[in-house]
DNA sequence: TAGTCTGTTAGACA
DNA sequence: CTGTCTAACAGACT
């Protein structure tokens, strides 16, 4: 579940889930899935009850009872977490039992993505987080002006996690489309007004998302290419419904930008 | 078949 | 030092 949306709504979903209650068993079906100093401590630590869910970026925290030391979750390209009967899923690589009957499971087709578990004082301490930048709700059309010196396109520096945290290629693609802006866009070209409004959609793109995919689970665009909410993203070809321009593709910073030629010109 | 993918990182290069 | 590109991770789909 790779963005901010998907993990939050992930996040919601599994704090109503878990937060207060043990897992009987943890099952690793996938040992490229758990990264632990020890593997054998890190399935001992994941049996405690859940004190809460936090997300940061693109990143879940699990906070355990009694422990300092957290489960670090991210879905890196195609990971999720559902709810299931059964712990052994297609793609199941980690799966916690809150009964025999009802599993949390996290699913990854490419397993790309995994649970970190990290033992120390503050979870806030380790370098992933140190580094990260601000959530786009703390963060300001100021930050966005610092951009102005750089020689990088707006993209690629959307898409730096140190820059801004949670942002990935689609909503990048969405925003640029809301705001009217060029894809290819660069940071030199950024003015008062783009700075402030680039700041406001990603926040209402981003609630937005969240209230329309709230549920059990998320389904993914390459899953079923015909339902998904977006613009522009995966639309090569299709009308811009805001202009009647054919949506085109254009690869910037090394990803697929999905744009329409006629109202996000210049 | 070769290209593609809501992510991230390392290394090569200009 | 900055920025861009590619490969790698891995599997499925077109």
């Amino acid at each position: 579940m790779p963005e901010l949306a998907e993990v939050e709504v992930a996040r919601r979903n599994l704090e109503a889930w878990w937060t207060g209650r043990a897992a009987q068993r943890v099952v690793v079906l996938d040992a490229r899935a758990l990264r632990a100093p020890d593997d054998a401590r890190a399935i001992e630590g994941m049996q405690r009850p859940v004190e809460r869910v936090v997300r940061r970026g693109k990143y879940l925290i699990v906070e355990f009872e009694g422990i300092s030391s957290w489960a670090l979750i991210h879905f890196r390209m195609t990971g999720k977490i559902i709810r299931d009967q059964t712990g052994d899923a297609r793609f199941a690589r980690v799966a916690w039992m809150l009964e025999p009957d009802e599993w949390l499971v996290f699913k990854d087709q490419r397993c790309l993505g995994g649970v970190d578990w990290i033992e120390a004082p503050r979870w806030t301490q380790h370098p992933t987080f140190l580094a990260m930048g601000p959530e786009p709700d703390d963060w300001e059309p100021a930050d966005v002006m610092a951009l102005q010196g750089s020689r990088a396109t707006l993209k690629a520096k959307l898409l730096d996690q140190s820059v801004v945290a949670g942002i990935g290629n689609i909503a990048v693609c969405e925003i640029f489309w809301r705001l009217r802006v060029a894809p290819d866009l660069t940071c030199a070209e950024l003015d008062a007004d783009t700075a402030r409004a680039l700041v406001l959609e990603t926040r209402a793109y981003f609630n937005w998302l969240i209230a329309h995919e709230r549920g059990p689970e998320i389904t993914y665009v390459q899953e079923d290419a015909s339902a998904h909410p977006f613009s522009v993203y995966a639309r090569e070809g299709e009308p811009c419904e805001r202009c009647q321009g054919t949506i085109a593709r254009i690869k910037v910073a090394g990803r697929s930008s999905y744009y329409c030629p006629v109202c996000q010109g210049r």
